[in-house]
RNA sequence: GGAGGAGUGCCCGAGUGGCUAAAGGGGACGGACUGUAAAUCCGUUGGCUAUGCCUACGUUGGUUCGAAUCCAACCUCCUCCA
């Protein structure tokens, strides 16, 4: 048994090699025969995403930064999005069912998932990756055909024994029939993608190592087959809490729900201690280079954060993006804000029909609500062009403009905009 | 099927008629200190067109001048009995 984490002596694959360097692997089913099937040629990967939300997050990127570079060693990824499985929604680990989503909304945020997974692997060609959508088979099931064909391929018994639902049972929170299906569904996935694409392997979060040995073992039941299932960690901070979360909600991947420079800022206030670690797992960077950043010390590490948010923003956003926010993000925090982009922009008529401080705060993204910015501001947390205004009753006049009719904004010491109005 | 108990804000948890937008803790955010880090200390933590208004204590109704708190029905969970 090849051990996740530990540097293996003999490994066939150069997949499993740089997966396991990179960190990027926390269970597998069977490590050793991966192993071996992954240096016997190309091997065809999925990785599935529900459609809960109009972007994915930060936390979606360890699965995808593991397709990427199975994709890069010769294998083929195939992203799930799951238009099936989201009208159902996935208990694992969750002490509440989910709102269920309408077929519209679920269309909408397949939209915006995609945007960011196209970035990540490549879909073009003949050999590109392959996206697909589970509602392409789901929906077809007839309620007793699918329960004679797959629901006497599970038993009761032991899907309750899965951690996954065990909390919740434990807790006596109602687990529904509909939500306890959601791991037959996803095997079902699995399964089919075996059988329509010859995909071995599922790569998913922790938190999804039931549902993805649910599929392992359908495949071996149904087809007699070997199917594989690969979790990367689940991501932390080195404080130990769930990484992924800002003050304006969780760090999203698409443009719209969260800006390149607001991505970029998250990822250069990256905590010390896990700056090595997330070189590793969200930049391409190779591991010598990794490795010497990681021996940078105190105030010096901070150059290793500059890389990380572009090394990471350029994967995720693109190398222009990527390039701006380094260079807004110099602007802002060095002086001399009129050498780049700015951050934002509002129309200058705003100006003249009267814009108070807290709205300017509110639609840079800084506050969710008015009420949130006056108490940023009556703290002492909100600066205008540098200087710290206590009034939330003050608006915003042409005057309050710096060269090129920009303003900058800041909200505490790490977040700041370059609002320009146009 | 019967009897009893429970369901509180982002999370945990106190509160059993007005002084409750609701103790305390966690988390998050702001301030001080720093390096846009960590630790520590202090503060804030429902919304609004804001000396007022609205929304909120499982759901829906009711009693009352006034309800998270009392009553009824319903939903979910727990314990005991059948």
């Amino acid at each position: 048994m090849i051990e996740a984490g530990k540097p293996a002596t003999k490994l066939k694959s150069e997949a499993v090699q740089v997966l396991l360097e990179r960190g990027l692997i926390n269970q597998c089913t069977d490590l050793e025969a991966l192993d071996t099937k992954l240096s016997e040629g190309p091997v065809t990967a999925y990785a599935g995403f529900d459609a809960t939300a109009g972007s994915l997050h930060v936390g979606h990127l360890m699965p995808l930064m593991t397709l990427r570079w199975l994709q890069r060693l010769g294998h083929r990824p195939i992203v799930v999005l799951g238009g099936g499985t989201s009208q159902v929604g996935d208990p694992s680990f969750r002490n509440e069912a989910r709102p269920l989503l309408e077929q519209q909304q679920i269309a909408a945020n397949i939209a915006g998932i995609r945007r960011s997974v196209e970035r990540l692997v490549d879909m073009s060609g003949q050999d590109g990756a392959l996206l697909v959508d589970n509602a392409e088979w789901l929906n077809e099931f007839k309620f007793l055909e699918f329960l004679r064909d797959y629901g006497s391929q599970f038993t009761v018994n032991r899907m309750m024994s899965f951690d996954s639902v065990k909390s919740r049972l434990d807790a006596h929170v109602p687990l529904t029939v509909l939500e306890f299906c959601y791991m037959m569904l996803q095997a079902v996935d699995f399964l089919e993608l075996s059988r329509r694409h010859d995909c071995t392997l599922q790569i998913g979060g922790s938190d999804q190592w039931g549902n993805i040995v649910n599929g392992v073992e359908l495949g071996r039941k149904g087809d007699g087959r070997q199917l594989f299932g690969l979790t990367v960690p689940l991501l932390t901070t080195a404080n130990g809490s769930k990484m992924g979360k800002t003050a304006a909600g969780a760090v999203w991947l698409h443009p719209e729900h969260l800006s390149p420079f607001g991505f970029w800022q998250f990822w250069r206030n990256t905590a010390d201690a896990d700056v090595p670690r997330f070189l590793r797992l969200f930049t391409d960077l190779p591991i010598s280079e990794v490795d010497r950043l990681s021996t940078l010390q105190g105030a010096e590490l901070n150059e290793a954060k500059k890389i990380l948010a572009t090394q990471v923003t350029n994967i995720v956003h693109g190398p222009e993006d990527a390039r701006a926010a380094l260079e807004q993000g110099d602007a802002l925090f060095a002086g001399g804000q009129e050498l780049a982009e700015p951050t934002h922009r509002m129309d200058i008529a705003q100006l003249a029909e009267g814009l108070g401080l807290l709205e300017l705060v509110v639609a840079a993204g800084f506050a969710g609500s008015n009420g949130e910015a006056r108490r940023l501001v009556e703290a002492g947390g909100v600066r205008l062009n540098g200087i710290v205004v206590e009034d939330p009753r003050r608006r915003i006049a042409s005057g309050d403009l710096l060269a090129k009719e920009r303003l900058a904004l800041a909200v505490g010491k790490r977040r700041k905009a370059l609002i320009a109005f146009d």
